[in-house]
RNA sequence: GGGUCGGUGGGUGAGUGGCUAAUACCACCAGACUGUAAAUCUGGCGCCUUUACGGCUACGUAGGUUCGAAUCCUACCCGGCCCA
């Protein structure tokens, strides 16, 4: 028995020394819950049809607790992306057609399956939809909506700062949090599940089931959150030029993500090591200490471990070969780079630069591919170009290929083909 | 339902008949400096083109007034506040 606790004592511990634990309802009890088995669910809504950057930290929480034997639940918010989550928003968030909600849900389902982080882990994967779309309305409200001060909502930070503002709430989106508490309420029914995780903005949400579970079962459950990742400037981390960092290879590619992450500044280097990856505590520390020039080769470590957590070890290999043969000694063929194809009969039609930057999706707009041209931002196989009329010849590919460069880090291949070829 | 104020580019938010593709800040992109970092400095940031004192589209939606409208009028949609 105290060998049990004291593995529950050190998984909290560790948990708190990685820098998980932003805000915990109640420490003590949480710790000592950890020395039982535990049904655990962390909730994603399908806004889009990836996650991004920002879900990985649930995710990785997620990961240390069922490695150290407790059992996930992931649940897709099929049922509550129908409505919409307020928090953070500073208006009413458009509604997403209903197909549009289906399809997301399905992406975000398949793409938490086969999350390589979770590899091994006997993650189990629920849609909230099937259980809140059948809700009888006047039993909800009987059963549930009793339990919710309209007031107690009201107050806090979300809709506070909605009202102060004169934004306008709706009544659907103070549903929502109703939602998630009867979600969490279920899943302690269902499962017996008796913690919610997620990160920092969930807290009021996660705060309403644990409430709304004691209330009507007379049963204390638990809500951790952790924090988010911002940059120094305090920008949430993951944001680049196309929005989000997304973890969908199709949206993001590996290599792109793995750049994100090499180009991480200095002082998050600790943070995300920890956070995002599996590293004992005592190897981050010492990588993170190193100063000057070699944080080039720490960032390469993370960058690849964090890769590997979203693409797998092969793809993080290769993007760090990739990186490897751009940005080190040297130049060769970049493997992950994006590659687009285009054919020959393309090229003999007289394709110049700003069509073909154009066409990998390095830019958004003509108008910006000769923007970047003139301010000396793209290269064909290394050399500047320093025309937007440069024409693009056969003569420019080797050995069928061309190495298109924008700005400093973001790399293209260009493949010449008898046909188009997509993805 | 009545009164009143408001809906501007990724975000915040100026602009109230031409000088406005639209101030400023943030985010973002490029250049310089570096370590593919941060900070800083410089340039850029609707789309198209023969890059031009050019064309097109845009300031909730649809019409209208005007030589000319984000700016005025009408209707509608959406939101705040007050009244019911």
């Amino acid at each position: 028995m105290l060998s049990v606790d004291l593995m529950a004592d050190s998984l909290y511990d560790e948990l708190v020394s990685r820098g998980f634990v932003h805000t915990v309802t109640n420490a003590d009890g949480f710790g000592a819950a950890l020395a039982r088995q535990q049904t655990f669910y962390v909730g994603f809504d399908p806004t889009a049809r990836s996650l991004h950057t920002g879900h990985l930290i649930p995710l990785a929480l997620a990961g240390h607790l069922a490695r150290a034997g407790h059992q996930p639940i992931l649940l897709a918010g099929g049922g509550t992306g129908m409505i919409g989550d307020p928090t953070d928003r500073s208006a009413t968030r458009a509604m997403l057609e209903v197909e549009q909600v289906q399809a997301n849900t399905k992406a975000i389902q398949s793409q938490v399956e086969r999350m390589p982080s979770l590899a091994g882990v006997n993650v189990e994967v629920v849609n909230n939809a099937d259980w809140l779309s059948d809700l009888r309305y006047l039993d909800f409200l009987r059963e549930i909506g009793r339990h919710f001060s309209v007031n107690e909502i009201l107050s806090t930070e979300t809709y506070r700062a909605r009202l102060q503002d004169g934004k306008g709430l709706n009544f659907v989106e103070i549903n929502y949090r109703l939602l998630q508490a009867y979600d969490f309420l279920h899943l302690f029914r269902e499962r017996g599940c008796l913690v919610q995780i997620g990160g920092s903005d969930q807290w009021s949400n996660i705060l309403a089931g644990v409430d709304l579970i004691r209330r009507i079962e007379g049963v204390e459950a638990f809500g951790l959150v952790t924090p988010l990742l911002t940059t120094s400037s305090g920008e949430k981390m993951g944001k680049t030029k196309g929005g989000a960092l997304w973890l969908d290879h199709k949206l993001t590619s590996p290599f792109d993500f793995y750049q994100y992450w090499v180009n991480v500044e200095d002082i998050a280097i600790e943070q995300v090591f920890s956070l995002l990856t599996t590293l004992p505590m005592d190897e981050i520390s010492e990588l993170a200490s190193r100063k000057g020039p070699d944080t080039a080769v720490v960032k390469h470590r993370l960058a690849k471990e964090v890769t590997s957590v979203v693409h797998g070890v092969e793809a993080a290999e290769a993007a760090y070969e990739a990186a490897q043969s751009l940005f080190g000694a040297g130049a060769g063929s970049v493997d992950a780079a994006p590659e687009t194809y285009i054919s020959e009969a393309q090229v003999d039609s007289g394709l110049n630069v700003v069509e073909l930057l154009v066409t990998t999706g390095l830019v958004g707009s003509r108008g910006a591919a000769r923007r970047l041209v003139n301010q000396g931002g793209a290269y064909v196989n290394e050399q500047r170009v320093d025309r937007p009329d440069r024409i693009i010849a056969t003569a420019d590919f080797e050995q069928g290929e061309i190495l298109l460069r924008s700005g400093k880090k973001r790399y293209h291949r260009v493949r010449l083909s008898e046909q188009n070829k997509d993805d």
